[in-house]
DNA sequence: GAGATATTTCCAAAGTTCTGGAAATACCGT
DNA sequence: ACGGTATTTCCAGAACTTTGGAAATATCTC
């Protein structure tokens, strides 16, 4: 992943309105969430929430599928794994970060 | 760590100047790096680059020693890796983030 | 304490983000 | 095609961010 393409990533999660809905999205699991439950969960004005939204999906991060006149969000987790493994290499250099092993930092989360 | 501090932290290293600014600390390891010489390698005007360490301090992301004049700027690696843990727990709720085990994620890395 | 170097703070301009009401669009059922 | 529900796009105001020149501060050396 390109640095500029991090820096987008993380300041779309770096909003806390926006890190509420991936995390709702997340915990939502397999099935996802419509948007209008979404709405519904974090007392938002849609035309926000949709804006949110459209950030998410611009860096990747959340898709939406139609299912009639709803549109269900799901979070795209092989970007988050990415997004996260590049934080792991930016952080990790000479094994400074996780001085216990990578394994350790996993461990306990 | 609470949702807003995550995003705050987030929002810090997502902003491409910023995160070239830490990445280059990383890479400085143990020693740091003095602030002139950040200013030098990323050729960016002083008030700057000033701005956003004051930014990246704020969250606890970098700290700073002072060496007689000049200001030795470090990476705090125990906040990067808190920032981490928090992403690997929002997003590997139920293991769907990582389905080949985490293992494999770090493994990758 | 004067002069030199390193860095920050002050100020301000230009640009961007966040928010939500209102209007528009998309889709379904009849 | 019409009425209804779901969602987005348009618009705009207020707040915030980013940037850097100029002045201020901090520390060292002599």
């Amino acid at each position: 992943m390109k640095l500029d393409d991090a820096a987008t990533r993380l300041e779309a999660l770096g909003n806390p309105t926006r890190l509420r809905i991936y995390r709702t999205l997340v915990r939502a699991g397999e099935e996802g969430m419509a948007v209008g439950k979404l709405q519904e969960r974090l007392d938002v004005a849609a035309s926000t929430l949709s804006h949110h939204l459209k950030t998410l999906i611009g860096v990747g991060l959340v898709s939406q599928t139609r299912e009639g006149t709803t549109l269900i969000c799901h979070t795209n987790y092989p970007m988050m794994r990415s997004l996260i493994r590049y934080m792991l290499e930016e952080c990790c250099v000479e094994g400074s970060c996780a001085p216990g092993g990578l394994a350790k930092l996993i461990e306990a989360a």
